[in-house]
DNA sequence: TTTATACTTGAGTGATCGTTCAAAAAAAAT
DNA sequence: ATTTTTTTTGAACGATCACTCAAGTATAAA
């Protein structure tokens, strides 16, 4: 039955999502990952593959972890915009972790020659785009939510807005401003949800 | 008096800015720079010091532009969202280069060990967030703005805004997308600026 | 106890990294 | 012409990069 497995895929996995998240693909060595991972370079290579599989992955521990979360928050919230308060709160608040989306990372990271991550990271994020449709149309069976409300463009806005407070909070986390932004972006996607509103002529717009 | 000469330290550094902003710093080799710019590395260094010297300088003559660029949008503009959304529009539009602001790129891709470029990035960006500021307020002083309205607080939010746009159009640009989330982000500041909301509760904020 | 199997180890691979510097080249001054 | 000054050149440096693989170690089956 040979040698027993001294590490554990999950945690390793983890680890290694951490450090990638922090310091991107680039920016991180495997003598960084063989430290992090307490791993020597033969076994990182016998259970991941290479570098850039490894970082494959842990993107995937990423966006599972994510979209798990997301909808574990709606599950437990009374509305979806409670859930979507809860969740960005969480991600925001969270000081062990950059703020910024690590497929948002990757996409703006990788240079050209490495675009499979790239559209790796692109399917992914319109995957979590499609979570969010279907969260939006449960909250509109609710009642939450105007039933001539496109909810892929409305979608589109909300991940506009997390992307944004978690760019901007990156830079520095301030807990007010973090609250104060974060509601002001809530009201505004409640007020579109119940409004309805899509796409109202502001005034320099000529056609 | 020596030698001439051959290159045009502005043209060099707009390069430069260029494969820096598209790549990332450790993305960028010496060697990448090197024919990009058509210099031996002796004359690069000899002109720029290092690699880090060189970024630094890339990114002043970025952020340079980009806050002439605003502000000649707003001067030239007949009303402070006029010229907003002629700003903005021409960053997402612009093919040439990447969408996301090479400001947040940097803080986002630098490791801890290189933090003094972290640094750098984060003062700029709150730099652009003071000519927000007084663009704002010259707005406000021509009336387009409420005088209840916290401008410190408004040009966060729209940097919010812009950080979210370039980071989302990192990964698609389709030109109606865009334009449809731009007018609706410009609609919604429009609101904010002249309704002077600022901290307005939403229904699961509990205090 | 021995054998077969599965996993870990870490020295070592060639390639590429950022960087240096002596020599060559091109201009002005003598 | 010769000298002086300034810039460019590119071979070469040690360090680090991603990665390999033969040898070592730990387990279960025979």
């Amino acid at each position: 039955m040979g040698r027993l497995q001294r590490y554990n895929k999950v945690e390793t996995l983890e680890k290694a999502m951490n450090i990638f998240w922090r310091n991107g693909f680039s920016g991180t060595s495997m003598r960084d990952l063989e430290s992090c991972l307490d791993m020597r370079p033969g076994s990182i290579y016998a259970s991941f593959g290479n570098k850039e599989h490894l970082y494959k992955q842990a993107m995937d521990f990423y966006a599972v972890r994510n979209f798990n979360n997301f909808k574990k928050y709606m599950k437990n919230a009374e509305s979806f915009m409670a859930g979507l308060d809860q969740f960005i709160r969480q991600i925001l608040l969270d000081n062990k972790n950059p703020s910024t989306c690590m497929l948002a990372k990757t996409i703006s990271d990788i240079s050209p020659e490495n675009n499979k991550l790239r559209a790796k990271a692109i399917l992914m994020i319109i995957s979590f785009e499609d979570i969010i449709v279907t969260e939006l149309s449960r909250a509109r069976e609710n009642g939450e939510i105007n039933q001539n409300c496109d909810l892929r463009s409305l979608a589109r806005y909300i991940q506009v807005q997390i992307l944004g407070l978690r760019s901007y909070f990156e830079m520095k986390k301030e807990p007010e401003e973090i609250l104060e932004l974060l509601n002001d972006v809530l009201i505004i996607i409640k007020t579109k949800a119940t409004k309805g509103i899509t796409a109202a002529c502001h005034n320099n717009k000529k056609t």
